[in-house]
Parts: structure tokens; C-alpha cells; sequence
DNA sequence: CCACTGAACATGTCTGAACAGGTGCAGACC
DNA sequence: GGTCTGCACCTGTTCAGACATGTTCAGTGG
């Protein structure tokens, strides 16, 4: 189906200053032109123009303050930290560093089932992060579609090193989702991995995150030292 | 500072409509009257009545349907399972019950402090819950705000045998919180009331909610067997 | 130089109106 | 009795306009 179905205008405008923001242009932080200003650009009334913007502070992109303007808050930063919703080291001052333990092209019918995709190939990127005096902490295991870079990341490396970078460069952002939280016994692939004992207990998540039209943006399975990291969220309230 | 501050209209009305069905009419599943009918009763106009609407789906009391009407979704249900954040018990088909261990109350002033309260009187409500063969599978140790219903329940019982109930008897009505996970090795007296050993490993959450306007509505420390529980979140969209 | 004021900008709220599209139902017709 | 149609309801979208409130800054006076 074409993008260029029919849609109503606010959305379109809404869509259009999304594109942009994503660009770049304007920048995080900076102002966006005034509500009377996009009326005339997009050549409709101002309150049309307010639609628009709301469903961008909905998403998280903006923030408008009365007499002031509208913000762009949008940055490439992870969509569930953008909204109140972390998974933070227990520890302060602590530095980590990630490695990669595997990055290739996988098909997984399986997955791809319970994800209701028809295509079952995806980019598997496995990392351990560690604190920097060597003891790992916790071990990410995201499948993502192979498409464009993500596909191309296991020659060309990831963009900025960063798999959410590649995801938007993939055209993949993410707008919703569901993780499930409960606790696990290391396996003994996963307890060398970790430095651990297998049956060692971790905290394990598993997120699925989706694009806005509901398109996958990654499956991953997260296995949390329990002694260093807690999950905190925020729910509820007008965001 | 008085509830009769100045507001505008919209959330006048939105608050009005808000009290209506928590008090039950329209009940759950009801039809409201439509925006024609709501801009003639509240005197003011068809828009006004629908940002008014507006608020109430975004709290997730009504859901609205093009061509239909709105209707009421709201019900007792505690807040984090209407937005889409359920702990759920991993096996399907098992029978629950639950058992009061302790409700009395007490002076916290070091949990009083961390929420920023004056009065540091609460509830304590701790239950443990249990697979109906007997085998307990959840503890949780609730602290709220020792005012109306709340006060009295040591005496007088919950309202409804239901926590949730009862704030909302004593206006408390859960709108926004934060809540954290982890995992912890249980203490003896927790060990004894779950029928564990002592450090066997729980899922740990703590979950503070609080009103529209910020009151606490409750305080709530559980730990849930691992092996029954998983806890799944949605998060994003424009819910 | 500082404080104040007023003007010019911004967003927020509300109005009445018009039109588009969705839904349900009564009545007509086969 | 079943199907179709048209009408009357509903919500969704957009508009132009008016007014309220918030913010910023240039200009003026002390």
C-alpha cells in the first residue's frame, strides 16, 4: 500500500514535523516555528496545527509551554526511557561497557510466528555488559528485522555502534510495545557468558516493541544481575 | 485551598462526568448521553464537551466509538490493570485465595518522609496469597493513608473485602505511580509466611500510585513467587 | 543602571458552524 | 421473512474567529 494513502491533515502534519524532527532538523532542544506560522506553512487553521502538535507531545516528541513555543524533546534515545520507563544499574558510579558476543543473520520460523511476521530472517545481536573492572552483569539478546542496515550490520557494523541508531536508520521507531518481567535460572550457555553458576537467578525481560503502523522493531531477551540492576517504571497520569 | 478553585471548562466537566461514574451512573458498560446532549446540559459547546470527553478516555474511565457514543469503561478494577500492566499468575486455571496476616495502624514517619507526607499514620495491610491447596505463592504489604474508610477498616473491615474499594470510599483514586522490580532473598519472617526457606529468591516490586492531584493512594512492598508469576507491561501508543 | 510598563509575541480556551463518515433502525419492497 | 434504502442519529474533522493567559523585550523614567 502505497504512503501515500489518504490520511487526514492533522496527522499528515503530524507526520510531516515527525519526519523532520527524526531528521535532525530542528534539533533536540530547539524551538519549533510558532502554531500561527505552521497554519500558514501547512496552509490550514490554527487549530488544526494543535491537533497535530498534541499528537507529537503525545508520542513524546515535543513539550509546548503557554507563551513560549513548542520544544522538540525527541532524541535518539530508546523509546521506553523516554517514557518513565528504566531499567536502572543499583549502583551509582558505576561504568560498564558492552560487548558484542554475536552479530549475524539467523531465521528463526518460530519467532517469526509468534510475532506474526512472514519473514522469519532477523539480524541476532547478543551483548554483554560489564563493569569495566570485568564482571559481567547482564547479557541482551535482540532479534530485529533484517532490513537495510540491520541487515547489512553484521559486514558493515552497527550505525554509531548503536542498535537503535540502526533501527531509525532502518526506519524503525519505536511507538509501543509490551515486556513480560520474571525471574531466571542461567542455563550453562548463559552462566559462562555471565561469569555465573548455572541455576545462578537473574531477572529476564522480554520486550517487543512496534512502529506506530504496528511493524516489529525488536524482540529482546534480557538477562539482569539482580544484585546490580532494578526496573523502574512510571504508568498512569496524562502521559 | 478550596475545591471550588477556578478551573476551566472542559475539566469542570470532565471532573463532573469523572464523579458521576465512579458513583456508578452510568455504570459500567453504560452509553453516556451524546456530545449534543452534554454541550446542552454543561451550556457550553460541542468541542468543549468533546476535549472534556477527551480527558476522561485518556484516563481510561470511557472509550469512544465513531458513529456510536461513548461508553463507560471504567470500573473497581485497580489502575495498573486498566492501563494495560498486569502481574499474572504463569499457569493457567489455579484458584487463589488470599489471607489477611496483619492490618492495623501504625507510625512510619521514615516511610512518611520518603513520600513526602505530614501525617505519618497509615494502614498496614498485609496479605499473602495462596494456591487454594495451600501452598503460598505471593506477600504483599500495602501502607495508605490512614484517613475515612482506611482508619476504620481495622475495626470495621475493607470495604467490600476489597483495598481497592475501600480508597475509593475514602476518595483515593489511583491516577499516576511508579513502581520498581527487582529481586530479593527472603527474610525469615518472610521465608515463614510464604512457607519458604530463608534466601530463597522472590520477585520484589514496590509500587507507590498517587491521585490526579498527587496524593498518595498507596504504598504497596510485594513479593511474588517467581515460579507463578510474570509481570507484563504495555508501554507507548496512545494509551 | 535598574525597575517598571506596555506592546508584541506566544499558547490556551472556547465558540458556532459546516461537512465527512460511521452506525442503527424503520419502512418499503420482493 | 429477508433485503435494501433512506433517514436520523452518532462521532470525527476542519474552519474562522474571539478572548484569556503566559512570556519576552524594548523603551522610558528615576
Amino acid at each position: 500500500m502505497s504512503e501515500q494513502v489518504q490520511t487526514v491533515k492533522h496527522r499528515h502534519i503530524a507526520e510531516t514535523l515527525a519526519r523532520e524532527i527524526r531528521g535532525g532538523s530542528p534539533a533536540n532542544g530547539a524551538k519549533l516555528p510558532g502554531e500561527h506560522a505552521l497554519a500558514v506553512r501547512f496552509g490550514v487553521s490554527r487549530n488544526t496545527v494543535r491537533q497535530a502538535l498534541a499528537e507529537l507531545a503525545q508520542r513524546g516528541m515535543i513539550a509546548t509551554e503557554s507563551g513560549k513555543g513548542s520544544f522538540v524533546t525527541f532524541d535518539d534515545r530508546p523509546l521506553d526511557q523516554r517514557l518513565g520507563w528504566a531499567r536502572a544499574l543499583a549502583g551509582q558510579g558505576v561504568t560498564t561497557g558492552t560487548r558484542t558476543v554475536r552479530m549475524e543473520l539467523i531465521r528463526d520460523p518460530g519467532l517469526a510466528a509468534r510475532l506474526g511476521l512472514d519473514d522469519d530472517e532477523f539480524l541476532a545481536l547478543d551483548r554483554v555488559r560489564a563493569i569495566v573492572d570485568g564482571q559481567p552483569i547482564s547479557l541482551e539478546c535482540a532479534r530485529v528485522p533484517a532490513v537495510g542496515p540491520l541487515r547489512a550490520a553484521p559486514r558493515d557494523g552497527l550505525v554509531g555502534d548503536s542498535l537503535t541508531a540502526t533501527l531509525h536508520a532502518a526506519g524503525r521507531y519505536a511507538d509501543h510495545g509490551e515486556e513480560r518481567i520474571d525471574v531466571l535460572a542461567l542455563n550453562e550457555e548463559q552462566a559462562e557468558l555471565l561469569g555465573r553458576a548455572p541455576g545462578d537467578t537473574f531477572l529476564h525481560t522480554q520486550r517487543i516493541s512496534r512502529t506506530l503502523r504496528g511493524e516489529l522493531v525488536e524482540h529482546t531477551d534480557s538477562l539482569l544481575d539482580p544484585a546490580r540492576f532494578q526496573i523502574r517504571l512510571q504508568f498512569g497520569g496524562q502521559q
